[in-house]
DNA sequence: CTGAAAGCGCTTACAG
DNA sequence: CTGAAAGCGCTTACAG
C-alpha cells in the first residue's frame, strides 16, 4: 500500500544482520539466538514492520489463509455458520477472507476462481447453489469444502450438511402431536434441501398415517385459501423466512396463529425470537457446521480424504405452533 | 494451490515464446501482434492457467483489490452497504475481499490489520466501531474510507454516513402531524449516529412545542410501563431492530400497535416488511452510500484528497404509525 | 548461531 | 514486434 512500507531488508539493516536471518526471527523459527530474536523483534516493531502475506505465500508455497464463499449476506443461516467457520479458523491461526456470491451461480462461479486466484489455502463454500460441476472443477485446483445440501458430491469435494430427512420429521411428527391432521407443506425451491424436506413431509404424513391429500405448495395465498377452506389448520414451512411471510399474510387475513394455524419454520433464525408469535422452528446447529467444514477442510490440507458429515437438528418449540383448533 | 497449477513459464514454452511476451499479450498490452497475442490467449485456455493475484500484486505494486471490513455479518444495513460497495467495484473492474469485525472493536482492529497485510489497494470499513485513532492509523498504511459516522474523521479518512439530524427529524415531524405529543426515543448506544439522533429528537420536540419531559430511555420495558401510564403514545426508535424488540414486547403487554402506540423505526431493513404491522422506518439510501464510498476511494487512490460525503435519509411510512388515540 | 544465493510467479523497463 | 534481465518481499535449503 504506502510506498515505504518497511520490508525485512530495511528491519535487516537497522538490525545490522542479514534478512534470512530476520525471517528466521519473525517467524520464531530455530537458529537464532534469543537476545538476537527479541531485538529483531524490537526493531521491526519499532519500524512498523508488518508482514507482506502473498510475498510470504509466494516464497512458502502456503499462504494460512483460506476463502470463504457464501451465497447470501443476507441470510441469518448463512451468516451464521460463516461465523462458526471464522471461529474455529481463528482457533487454528488461520486467517479467513470472505467473499459474496449475491445469490446468483455465475456470480458465485465467478468469485469462487477469483478466491482461489488469490492462492488461498483452501475454500469452504456456503451455499447449495453451485453445481456438483463447478465444486468438482474447483476442487483441482485446490481444497474445497461445501456446507449446504448437493447432489453427488465428487469425492474430492467435502461437505457438511444436516439431515432434513430427521428436520422435517420433528416439525411434522410435533404437530401431529398437538392434535394436527391437516398439515401442509409451504414447499422452497428446487436445492436438494428443499427436495428432502419435501420428501420427507410426505413420508412422515404416510407414517403417520394422516390422510392425503397432503397440501404442498410454494406459494402463501393458497395455503391462506387452504385455512380458510377448513382443509389446512397448520403448516410446516421450509424456511423461517417463509413462515414470517406466511404468518405475515395470515394476521392480514385475520387468520390467528396458533389459534387457527399452527406454523413451524425451519432454521432457528433470530426472526424466530422478534416475531409475534414467536416462531417454533427446526434448528441447525450452523456454528457446529462451520466447525465441521473447517476440520474437513485443514484435514484436506493434510492430506486427508474429502469427507461428508451430516448433522442432526433438533426442534426448537416456541409459540406459532400451537393445538389443533377442535371444529 | 495444486502443486502442477500452470504459470506463464508454462504457457510460454508451450507457445514458443518468452515470458515476458505471454505476460503482455495476457494483459492486453500493446506491443504484441494480434495473432501472436490469440495463438497465446487460446494456449493460455487450453493450460487452464489463471494469473496469480498476489505474484501480479507483488510484481505490479497494485492488485485491483480492494478489501472490505464489515462489523457484523447479521446486521442487513451492514450487508445492504456492502452490496453497493460490491455493484460498484464490480463495475470499475476491481474484485473485493470481506472481512468481519464481529461486533467488536479488537477484532475490527485486528481484521484490518489482516486485509492490509494482504496487500490490498485500499480498504473501505463499514462499521462506526473503529476509533478515529484506529482509522488514522490504518490510514498510515493506504487508503482507508469509512461508512458510518464518526466522531472527528482524520482528513487522511475519507467517510461517508447519512444524515441523522434529518432523520430523526423526519421520524418525530411524522409522528407529530398524526397528532402525537407524547413521542419518546428509545436510543441506541453511544455511538456518534446514536447521539446525533437523541440530539436530533430533543431538537426537533423542541422546535414541535411538543411539552417536556421527552422520555428518552434505551430499555423496552420502560417504554411500556410509560405507555401503561399513559405518559407515551409513540415511540422513534434508533434503529429497526430495536423497533422490533419494542413491537413485540408492546404486544405481548396487550398494547395494540399503532392503536395505542405509534412505532418508528431506523433504516429500513428487510425487517419492516416481515413485521406486523409493517415498520414505518427511515430509510438510509445504503447502497448509493457504498457507491459513494468506492468513488472516494477510488479518488483516494487516484491521489485524490480524503473526502467526506453526507446523504440524506427519507421516510418510509408503513402500518406502525398510526394517528395517536384520542384518549 | 549466521550469511549468500536461488527462487516463488509475475511485471517492467531496456535492448534489439 | 520480441527477448534477456532485474526485481517485487519473502522463504528455503545450503554453507559456513
Amino acid at each position: 500500500m504506502s510506498s515505504h512500507r518497511p520490508t525485512i531488508v530495511d528491519v535487516a539493516a537497522a538490525a545490522g544482520v542479514s534478512k534470512s536471518l530476520v525471517s528466521l526471527a519473525l517467524r520464531d523459527a530455530p537458529g537464532v539466538s534469543a537476545t538476537t530474536r527479541a531485538r529483531i523483534m524490537a526493531i521491526a516493531d519499532d519500524l512498523g514492520y508488518r508482514s507482506h502475506t502473498w510475498a510470504r505465500a509466494l516464497a512458502a508455497g502456503r499462504s494460512q489463509v483460506i476463502g470463504i464463499l457464501l451465497n447470501d449476506l443476507h441470510s441469518a443461516y448463512h451468516t451464521d455458520i460463516v461465523e462458526g467457520i471464522e471461529r474455529a479458523a481463528d482457533a487454528a491461526g488461520l486467517t479467513t477472507v470472505l467473499s459474496h456470491g449475491q445469490r446468483d451461480p455465475k456470480v458465485l462461479a465467478q468469485r469462487l476462481g477469483h478466491l482461489q486466484d488469490l492462492s488461498v489455502d483452501g475454500v469452504i463454500v456456503v451455499s447449495a447453489l453451485l453445481s456438483p460441476d463447478a465444486l468438482a472443477h474447483a476442487a483441482q485446483r485446490g481444497p474445497v469444502v461445501v456446507v449446504g445440501r448437493t447432489t453427488q458430491v465428487a469425492d474430492t469435494v467435502g461437505a457438511v450438511w444436516n439431515n432434513d430427512e430427521v428436520g422435517a420429521h420433528l416439525a411434522v411428527e410435533h404437530l401431529a402431536r398437538l392434535g394436527h391432521t391437516r398439515i401442509a407443506h409451504l414447499a422452497g425451491s428446487h436445492r436438494p434441501a428443499s427436495q428432502a424436506r419435501r420428501a420427507a413431509f410426505h413420508a412422515t404424513m404416510t407414517a403417520l398415517d394422516l390422510p392425503a391429500p397432503h397440501l404442498v405448495c410454494d406459494d402463501t395465498d393458497t395455503v391462506i385459501a387452504s385455512v380458510r377452506a377448513g382443509a389446512t389448520t397448520a403448516v410446516f414451512a421450509s424456511n423461517d423466512t417463509r413462515a414470517a411471510r406466511l404468518l405475515g399474510a395470515a394476521l392480514d387475513a385475520g387468520i390467528s396463529v396458533p389459534g387457527d394455524l399452527g406454523v413451524v419454520g425451519y432454521d432457528n433464525t433470530e426472526l424466530t425470537e422478534l416475531l409475534r408469535p414467536r416462531l417454533t422452528s427446526v434448528d441447525q446447529p450452523r456454528h457446529e457446521m462451520g466447525q465441521r467444514a473447517l476440520a474437513i477442510l485443514t484435514d484436506l490440507l493434510g492430506g486427508g480424504p474429502a469427507r461428508v458429515e451430516v448433522v442432526a437438528p433438533r426442534l426448537i418449540v416456541r409459540d406459532s405452533s400451537g393445538p389443533s383448533p377442535t371444529p
